[in-house]
DNA sequence: CTTATAAAGTCAATAATACTGACATATATT
DNA sequence: AATATATGTCAGTATTATTGACTTTATAAG
């Protein structure tokens, strides 16, 4: 997109954006723009003594539901042993269900509770209004450039397993 | 920037962009990219046998040259109980100088020895690689707007003072 | 039908990073 | 001289991750 006067934008990267100035003040931006991003559900995560581990199995059990027990490890991309523990817990706890594959009865297909949506949508909504502020506070077009930036700078098989699996 | 249309715009905001289902995109992309982030300089430091809190002190020493101890506790938000560990450990390994303060004997002030420079430079040449490759992907328009959310995504005390700090 | 493979789950040991609480030392301030 | 500040340390605990070794159940291959 964009493709008129290329050469001279390429020139002008070159020149004012990608000083290793400019690239280390990008890297520090990420930084502490994680830190507060995760910051809101940390602290919900406290009242159920869960971490930032649990969140994660909770978010995506929530976006991609019935997901298999084996994409969810892929998703993360920890051991089965890691996840166990967490899921365990979900489990036992009543905010996740383990549902017998129907195909493959191997495979188990997680879901989220009734108690476990309840949770989701309290760490999404502190989470979404965090970046709804940020969205609005810099505007659209600065928001384009946002996800554009973010995509680039994931790994190549990330983009590729998300992007395809998202439309 | 671009006030043209901008009343259109503001509404396409609420109507385009901040959709509960595009904010959890947004909130995904943050997930993957800064795993994507920190994955290069997480493999060169397997071979000191460090970690990102070792990481994240000498990028913080590099930057701020001379800093004090409170102050890198400050801005990594931890205990120095926790810093302790991985402060003595760059020390005793010779990639850090604490240095007794000039005006006031009980500050110490931390700087990089040329082997922690070494380390330094490795680890940031990884991650602004990665950085340069995504801002040249994506452009000097979307670099804009990335920076732009990042910086309201962050705590606003985080913002000010690195804002502040930063010229 | 037997064997091999695959998905999920578990047990044990270890590591990195954080925490709280309690103190110690040296230096500065009042 | 008493108090406060900056730094450092010791001990105990929690969370999240790892590797390695197995088990159970179910599907696929011979």
């Amino acid at each position: 997109m964009a493709d008129h006067n290329r050469v001279v934008t390429n020139s002008m990267d070159a020149m004012l954006f990608l000083t290793d100035d400019q690239l280390l003040q990008g890297i520090e931006l990420m930084y502490f723009a994680y830190k507060g991003f995760t910051s809101d559900p940390d602290l919900i995560l406290q009242n159920y003594s869960y971490g930032r581990a649990h969140h994660r199995a909770v978010h995506f059990i929530n976006r991609r539901k019935g997901l298999k027990v084996n994409d969810l490890l892929d998703i993360l991309g920890i051991t089965k042993q890691s996840l166990n523990r967490v899921l365990r817990q979900l489990i036992d706890d009543g905010l996740v269900e383990s549902r017998v594959g129907r195909l493959d009865k191997r495979e188990r297909n997680l879901l989220l509770t009734e108690e476990g949506k309840e949770l989701e949508r309290q760490l999404s909504d502190a989470q979404r209004k965090r970046m709804r502020a940020a969205y609005r506070a810099a505007g659209s077009d600065a928001v384009q450039g946002f996800r554009l930036v973010l995509e680039k700078i994931m790994d190549v098989e990330t983009r590729n397993r998300i992007t395809q699996d998202k439309e």
